[in-house]
Order: structure tokens, then C-alpha cells, then sequence
DNA sequence: CCCGGCTTCCCCATTCCTTGGTATGGTGCG
DNA sequence: CGCACCATACCAAGGAATGGGGAAGCCGGG
């Protein structure tokens, strides 16, 4: 029967023509599986003003401008714990995926506050192109529904599949294409050197690093070595896996 | 009955405790779905050799040299799928995924020689952190067992996390910790800001930033802000999350 | 109550990065 | 052969970051 479900509402969902048509599927969704709110946000890592994400949800009106502000800061623990696990998961498992500091915790007792008691939110991430998450909300204290956790994860997954596409449309190419010289200049820059250490690792004039460097920002239209190298991961230009493994293998500590 | 097979199957895989385990789990899985095949990856996206991974299959001798040489050169087709789809997907639709080289068509030509035809593979990504796919597939030409396709879903993502806790641990602690004012300073500068810019943003003294960039350099043992924002964006104290929704919100533009 | 940690602010010298140029040789393509 | 692009190298000025100091107030734990 719940897989019936499933199929049931992930065909409205999946078949939205437009964002309000994914919000009617949502809400009946969520409401069918017992859930009292639902929340979505879609974010495209790039893209300008045309089509910035998508963002649905019944929360109380109460909730959406503290949400905001917490949001803005960079501090939702929710949208953190989405980075640190491959499943759903459930609001009060927290503490077990993320460092939770004072502020965290303090979000969640507002949000407790206004009538959001505990939630299980489902993350999705492609690197590079989009991020998002679908939280399916209780308002009363007491536990979420146990068997309805796996079609929630199904219908959270086709619901941001469908806010994606909705979205992005059909492709996403890179916005930009580094040299190899470029790329090599970026990948030791994010990995902490400096213009003259590259010059002597890759055998070149400093100058010629330099050189580099500024046409990978020039191509980009970025202004910084940081923006240049958080771009240069965003985009798999250069990997975490290029830097890290790197950076353990040198004798280099951080804690 | 099919979500109470997913219950049952998931028990298995998510209770493994090492790789072999897993293995009997995912092989039990994949024949009870009806499919001749599974295999599932994992990378993490740092961490020295020790734990490089997990690589976990049953497929015919002939195709792991074939996948070996193609997967090294990363040029795996459905690797590069998964970083294009938030749901599992069907191999015979990789051509509305990504844009299909000869070579692509090639090494799928090859596995549909040694008996792999069709396959449904799930991918998963943590920016930052970790990458993995589970496929799961069919020997013959022909249609994938439709009913079930649900149900691998689910099973990859567990299958997925199982890999992940059995090879990044059951937390890997960041090793420092960042004061609020530190990290939020930290986000400013990977968002692009100078000192001074996050200064007016934050309404301290120019100072002061740089006062609390110095100590998150100190406590992570770096030594400049490139390496700071990538130790940041890599532990999770920021996320691309909070950093390029932001970004391309405001007018930022870069193709 | 005192100590430690956090946040705030200030100074200075040095190094590094950014931005604007110019210029050479090589390579691939029509 | 032009032409575009890439890699290389250099110059100069101004802005930003780094690494050393010092110091104040606040708050919570021992």
C-alpha cells in the first residue's frame, strides 16, 4: 500500500507543469503521509536573477522571517546537516550529524515555538550545479511517522527532482573553460601556495603565475584568489580529493 | 509487500559491518529485486591512502579491466550521469543526461558484450566530502524490473550510506572549532569579501575581521585565506550552500 | 572572585595580490 | 599564411593580506 502511495503522489509531483502546481502536490503529499508542513528550497549554484530557486512552504508565517535571517547568516543547522548525510533524516538526529553550536539550538527552540516541533529533511546536492532540501514537518511534539520515513524520502527526492527541473531546464555546461596552465595555477593556489612557491614547483617565472592566475580570474569575472579557487572547487575544476589527500600526505596539521 | 522488501533488505545492508558484509547484503538485494548485477563506489573526497574508498561488485572478470581503464581516465558515462540527476536513473537514458561521446557509446558497447545491458544506477554526492553510485543490472536486453525500481532507490542510498559509515567513520570530528564571529567572518571571505567589505557587513571595525581571520587561521595552522575558505567549505563550517545561492543573488555574474 | 575565552579595537612593517599594460614564440586551424 | 589562442616573461602602482605587538569590556565556569 505505501508503495502504491508513493507512486501515487509522486505522479502529481513529478508531472508539476509549474511551481504552484508542485506546491498543491506537495502539501497533499505531506498531509497524505501524515505530516502537518512541508518545505522546499531549490538553489541553482549559478544563474543569474531570471531563476534564482525555488523556495515552497505552509510554514506559519511566524516562522518565515526568522527563517530568513538565519538563512542569510549562513547558519541554518538544517541546511549544514544536509552536507553531512546521504539519507533523510530526522530533526532531533542533529546533534549527531553536525557541531551544533548556541545558535543552532536556539533556531529549533523558535522553531518549536511557532508550532515546527520535528521534521525529517531529505537533502539532494549535484556538485556544481544545485543544491536543495525537502522537509516534511510535525507540529506536535512526539514522533514523526515511522513507517511513511521511506516514501517521505522517495516524494522528497522527486520533489526537488521536479524543482530542478522546473529550474535548470534541460543542461548546465560550465560557465567558463580553464587552460591546463590555468587549472594547474588554481589547484596549487587553493592548495595554499603562494605565486613564487607555484613559479618554483611548476618550473616557471613568477610573473607567468601571475599571468595565469589573472586570466583564470579575468575568465571567471572574479576579483580574488578566494573567489578563484572556491570557484575552481564549485565547479570540479579542481576536487577536494586534488587538495586534500595532498595536503595530508605533507606533513601539514590542522588541529 | 514491495516496501516491506525494502524494510527487510534495508535491515541487511544497513546493519553491515565491513565491506564483505555489505558485499552478501547488496548481491542478496539486487537478485530479490530481479536484477543479475550490482555494484556500488564510493570516494571520499580526502583523507590520505589509508581509506581511499569503496569499490564493492559482481560483475563479469572481463568488464573490470575494461571499467578500470575507462573509470581512471575519467571518462565513466554514468559516473558523469550522476552528477547530472538527483533521482536514480536508467542507462538507456543517459543520452537525455549528458551529452554521449563516441566513447561513451563505446564502453557501453563493450559491457553490453560481456552480459551488462541495462542497469539503474543511483548516485549520491556530499559536496566536499564524499561521491558514490550504486547500480543495479540486468544481463539481458530488455526492460529493468519497472516495480522495483523504487525500491533499488531506496536500497542504493542505503547501500550508499552503509559504504560511507563504514569508510569515513561514525563522525569524523572537525578538528578545530570556529567561534560564530570566526566562521562568520570566514564565510564573508569565501563569499569574496575583503576585510574591510565584511567589516561594513558585520558593522565592526575593519580590525576586528582581520582580528578574527587571524585566529581561525591560527586554530586551523593555515597560513592564508585561500587555504581558509577551502578548510572551511571542506569541514563543513561553511557549505557551497551558503556561498553561491548568495553569490549569483547579487548580481554576481561570471560566463 | 579570578581566570579564560570571546569580541572588540588599535598600531606597524613586510609580503603578497591585483590590475593595467607590453611582448615573444609556439601551435592548431581554415 | 594569417588568425586565434596559449604559454611564457616583464614592468609598475596601489590595494589587500599577513604576522607581530597591545588592550579593553563582557560573560560564564571553577
Amino acid at each position: 500500500m505505501p508503495l502504491h502511495l508513493t507512486e501515487e503522489l509522486s505522479h502529481d509531483i513529478s508531472h508539476a507543469i509549474d511551481q504552484s502546481n508542485l506546491y498543491g502536490a506537495l502539501q497533499r503529499a505531506s498531509r497524505r503521509m501524515g505530516f502537518d508542513h512541508f518545505a522546499l528550497n531549490f538553489d541553482l549554484h549559478h544563474h543569474g536573477a531570471s531563476s534564482d530557486g525555488v523556495l515552497l512552504h505552509d510554514y506559519p508565517d511566524a516562522w518565515a522571517k526568522v527563517y530568513v535571517a538565519f538563512d542569510l547568516a549562513g547558519r541554518d543547522p538544517i541546511r549544514r546537516a544536509c552536507g553531512k548525510s546521504l539519507t533523510g533524516f530526522a530533526w532531533r538526529d542533529l546533534p549527531h550529524l553536525i557541531p551544533m553550536t548556541k545558535g543552532d539550538r536556539h533556531m529549533l527552540a523558535i522553531g518549536r515555538e511557532v508550532g515546527l516541533a520535528d521534521g525529517y529533511t531529505i537533502g539532494r546536492h549535484l556538485p556544481g550545479e544545485s543544491s536543495g532540501s525537502c522537509s516534511f514537518v510535525m507540529r506536535a511534539e512526539g514522533s514523526l511517522p515511522q513507517g511513511m520515513l521511506m516514501v517521505a524520502e522517495l516524494i522528497g527526492a522527486f520533489a526537488l527532482a521536479a524543482a530542478r527541473r522546473l529550474t535548470v531546464g534541460p543542461a548546465t555546461p560550465p560557465p567558463v573553460q580553464f587552460t591546463d596552465r590555468q587549472r594547474e595555477c588554481v589547484l596549487w593556489a587553493a592548495r595554499g601556495k603562494t605565486a613564487y612557491e607555484t613559479s618554483i614547483i611548476l618550473g616557471i617565472s613568477e610573473d607567468t603565475v601571475i599571468q595565469h592566475l589573472k586570466m583564470a580570474r579575468e575568465r571567471s569575472a572574479l576579483h580574488s584568489r578566494h573567489e578563484l579557487t572556491t570557484f575552481a572547487l564549485l565547479w570540479g575544476f579542481v576536487g577536494f580529493q586534488d587538495i586534500f589527500p595532498w595536503w595530508w600526505r605533507t606533513g601539514r596539521r590542522s588541529g
